[in-house]
DNA sequence: GCCAACGTTGGC
DNA sequence: GCCAACGTTGGC
């Protein structure tokens, strides 16, 4: 069981879409690095779903049910999508300010590299960051 | 709306 | 194969 953070702007496709659609093929990653995670990605894994933009923070739990496979959404052969399915929201949803305010989480690429929008958790950094809702 | 960070592209 | 230029992302 591996762990995962994937971004979205909420303007383009939010936790609330996906709860209502029932599940998604998140597509449309244009970056090595996060297409890596992608293809390492294995049914079953956790992942964290964060909000860009307005509102920014980590507002639901989903399970990976598809691995990677190619991206519907272009012809380019080097781009992979996966599925997701939403198991539960974060409420209230774990903010931005309060990842970069706990110390135990201040080396995840989340924080240290804000632009990456597919990015590996260990379990310890999951489970923090579930427990700073409980917190909160 | 601005600006910094970073990844990708293309010329040499 | 290197490096400069450019585009995009995302926090503030």
């Amino acid at each position: 069981m591996n762990y995962w953070l994937v971004k979205s702007e909420p303007g383009t496709y939010s936790w609330d879409d996906l709860i209502r659609d029932g599940s998604t093929f998140w597509d449309g990653v244009r970056n090595f690095a996060a297409r890596n995670h992608m293809q390492a990605m294995k049914k079953g894994d956790q992942v964290l779903y964060y909000h860009s933009g307005k509102d920014k923070g980590v507002v639901g739990v989903c399970e990976l049910i598809r691995e990677a496979y190619p991206d519907p959404s272009t012809d380019d052969e080097r781009f992979v999508a996966v599925d997701l399915k939403p198991l539960r929201a974060i409420d209230p949803p774990v903010s931005l300010t309060a990842i970069k305010g706990e110390p135990s989480l201040a080396q995840i690429m989340l924080v240290r590299q804000g632009r990456l929008s597919v990015m590996p958790l260990e379990k310890a950094e999951f489970d923090t960051i579930l427990a700073l809702s409980q917190k909160s």
